[in-house]
DNA sequence: TTTTGAGTTGTTCGA
DNA sequence: GTCGAACAACTCAAA
């Protein structure tokens, strides 16, 4: 008798540990793991992030013992395929909350059910699948505080266990695909960090030793390596939060206080972003604020060529690395919004583009924190001066100088304002595209204007 | 339903 | 140099 086949559809759930939907698969029947190169995802999420996504898909593949199937194609033409071309009467996920891959699932969905095959959906990428934090009268919050303690309350299982003598059974991949995550690696613009479980597990051990314990002092210095480093490994599922979360247990103190609020974040934008889908491109709070198109500025900006130390380290940063310390993703971005009077959604776009960890909801909803039209109903007058900023996160000036050579050569903080030195400029620094004060009183005037 | 208190991340100015 | 006040009004959460 045969036993029954389960396929293991993988997408945001890129590992082998802490994995409930690969055990509700098991515990169907042999199970055939599979990864979609779907081009709606995969052409979207630009080289630095492909390249990531393609060097876990080579771990991945060792930590499924071989047996990992790579299709190309799009996910409603593939999964139902190779559903029945396996005789597989079982698709398990976990389930994505993320507005297209939602859609996407539910196209699914409908073909595999037309076709007798049974959808299951085990856990998902976070702690507490967004939607089930809700007060009393069952709606979601926007606020963050009482979002934590509802979070906490609520509550979250511990680590799942892979069940003994999982049976993966063999589907035949796709070398063509293959071919292309290997382009896809190839292309990779940056240098990436070891990938896989293991590198991830090292990490996170990494940090839980010897950075855990300041991180609420050293996570706003970009010029330290205060933070754990993990939102690659989180953006694909290489480490689940839950898996996290419970080796924070027994950790106390301020720094692994503030991890779990940072975790909680997280998991407050995807609840947040489930509830109102379209907050990844409009404005979650509309001001019917005055805009300027992206111009020139917004190139320069792009490329840290702005003038302002800080924001073009943080740019620059981005470009080589394919990261930015969170820090700066918030000074940037305040440029961006309040100095340049660009709207937030073209700035997102620059940094999904490039970011390693480009996470959907926390970019969007960081963005729109920042200008002013997010959760938080911030006040309008909190715009991030450049200069301070830089010398308070950044006070021996070391940061500025590892991103931007041109001013390698001006000492401790004075590399935050090369007007001040007589030979600032020496080394083709541009010159400030704006001038600060100035803006941020044409910010300030704006917000106004639009209260009415 | 009404009311009350609170809201990640800031800056500037003047004493 | 340090410190507190001012910068508005609004939304959200919870009693």
């Amino acid at each position: 008798m045969t036993r029954p086949t389960a396929l293991l559809w993988l997408r945001r759930d890129l590992r082998r540990a802490d994995h409930p939907a690969l055990a509700a698969a098991a515990a169907h029947g042999a199970v055939v793991p599979v990864f979609v190169l779907d081009p709606d995802f995969f052409d979207d999420a630009g080289p630095v992030r492909r390249g990531w996504l393609a060097a876990n898909l080579r771990a991945l593949a060792d930590a499924y013992d071989g047996r990992l199937c790579l299709r190309a194609g799009r996910a409603v033409d593939v999964i139902p395929a190779l559903a029945v071309e396996v005789g597989a009467t079982e698709v398990h996920v976990s389930t994505e909350t993320e507005p297209a891959g939602a859609a996407r699932d539910a196209a699914v969905r409908t073909a595999l059910e037309a076709a007798g095959v049974h959808w299951v959906e085990t856990g998902s990428p976070y702690a507490v699948t967004p939607g089930r934090v809700v007060n009393r009268t069952g709606d979601g919050y926007r606020v963050f505080t009482p979002f934590l303690r509802a979070w906490r309350d609520h509550g979250w299982r511990g680590p799942a266990v892979e069940p003994d003598g999982v049976r993966f059974a063999a589907a035949a991949g796709d070398d063509h695909a293959w071919d292309t995550v290997d382009a896809a690696l190839a292309a990779c613009p940056i240098a990436l960090p070891p990938a896989g479980e293991d590198a991830a597990r090292e990490r996170w051990a990494r940090f839980l030793e010897s950075g855990l314990r300041d991180y609420d002092e050293h996570r706003d210095r970009p010029d330290l390596a205060g933070t754990s480093q993990l939102s690659p490994d989180l953006k694909f599922g290489v480490l689940h939060p839950r898996t996290l979360l419970a080796d924070l247990h027994g950790h106390t103190g301020l720094g692994a206080e503030r991890y779990l609020a940072e975790l909680a974040w997280r998991e407050f934008y995807a609840d947040v972003l489930h509830r109102f889908p379209d907050s990844l491109v409009a404005d979650l709070h509309p001001l019917g604020l005055d805009y300027d198109e992206p111009d020139a500025g917004f190139t320069a900006w792009q490329r840290g060529r702005t003038g302002f130390p800080v924001v073009d380290a943080g740019m620059r940063q981005l470009l080589a690395t394919g990261w930015m310390h969170n820090r700066v993703r918030m000074i940037t971005a305040s440029f961006l919004t309040k100095d340049l009077h660009v709207w937030w959604p073209h700035g997102a776009r620059h940094f999904l583009d490039h970011l390693i960890d480009g996470d959907l909801a926390s970019n969007a909803h960081g963005w729109q924190w920042t200008a002013g039209t997010g959760t938080d109903a911030a006040p309008y007058f909190r715009v991030f001066n450049p200069i301070s900023q830089g010398e308070k996160f950044d006070p021996a000036g070391n940061y500025v100088r590892r991103w931007v050579p041109e001013l390698a050569h001006l000492a401790g903080a004075s590399a935050h304002r090369p007007w001040d030195a007589p030979d600032g400029y020496a080394h083709g620094y541009p010159q400030r595209i704006v001038d600060h004060a100035t803006e941020r009183v044409e910010a300030l005037e704006r917000y106004r204007r639009a209260r009415g």
